[in-house]
DNA sequence: TTTACTGTACCATCCGGACGGTATAGTCAA
DNA sequence: TTGACTATACCGTCCGGATGGTACAGTAAA
């Protein structure tokens, strides 16, 4: 193995591409010349294009459930998620634009993207004693990372983060 | 005028084909086929592909601005947004589809959107004495919004429409 | 030697868009 | 009222370029 991380990196590049140009133009080409390989290379790594779009929502849903895990010490599921909402780098709030991508190429492929939101529904609901409030904060943050990964929240990041204290706030008060 | 409303059936037909194939396949050979228009006609319509989203875009916001500002009699905007979302028809949510596509094909599209959400913002801003909570009402709405859209909301019909119930009940606590 | 690539060449298909043509409806002067 | 003209509302065809995918030969680190 020369590098284990091309893989990651081919990864990387794809959401630059949708970021940049729109899920449309996400091609093969594309992401080999972002990522610095070649279209065989790409191919080497996902069979098709499908195949890249399935890897990328598997890294984003991976990581998200990897998060949550990781902080759920003391405080709910809720509130881990909110906070870590908070600690993203961009890199990893781009990482939602697999979503885009995926859904932008068939709508199927969301589906294990769906169950993962299931169980994380299902966990917050076992914890919570008002369900009611904390699936707002959950629409709330799934909102407000949906108006930013469009690019159609009008709000400064300063107001964003202020929203997602308030978010973070209310969860706790639960 | 033979049909006036062959432009309605030709915006239909868009959004229809972005719900069962993806954005990447929306074609104008798709949407002609799906109208029961030919290429041409579509394109008499919609100079190019490009003018096609913004239509679907333009249709949608105008919607939006429209309704509220039908309902906005006693109401907050808020709250006459909440309501109206509860009585959107399958045909009127699917049209929010057309933000994908939109996204999908070139994010610049967005622009109008983004301006007619700051302006609801401004407005919620301006009318609400408790902005926070409004603000994450409205997220909340816009995260359901958003996760319907992607055929990720776990949720049945009916939670969903409690979760609308309660969001309304709470927009007119404030 | 295997694994992990690069690079090139190539094919089939899809797609946007241009173009020419057609049919109907409305306008308006004689 | 009729004929000439124009605008609107399409249809069908064709083309060039983009794209996904394949095949294969070479290379270099582990």
């Amino acid at each position: 193995m020369r590098s284990n991380n091309k893989r990651n990196e081919i990864l990387a590049a794809a959401l630059q591409v949708v970021q940049e140009s729109g899920a449309n133009h996400l091609t093969i080409d594309a992401v080999a010349n972002r990522a610095g390989a070649s279209k065989g290379g790409v191919l080497y790594h996902f069979k098709s294009k499908r195949d890249l779009l399935r890897g990328m929502l598997d890294n984003l849903i991976e990581n998200n459930a990897r998060r949550i895990e990781a902080r759920k010490s003391g405080d709910s599921s809720l509130a881990a998620l909110l906070h870590e909402e908070n600690q993203l780098t961009d890199a990893e709030h781009l990482a939602s634009l697999a979503l885009v991508a995926a859904c932008a190429e068939d709508p199927e492929l969301l589906t294990p993207a769906r169950e993962h939101i299931g169980e994380v529904l299902a966990q917050i609901s076992a914890e919570s004693s008002d369900y009611d409030q904390a699936l707002i904060l959950f629409l709330a943050n799934e909102g407000l990372r949906f108006l930013n990964l469009f690019a159609l929240n009008p709000m400064s990041s300063a107001e964003v983060k202020e929203v997602r204290r308030r978010l973070r706030q209310k969860a706790m008060e639960i």
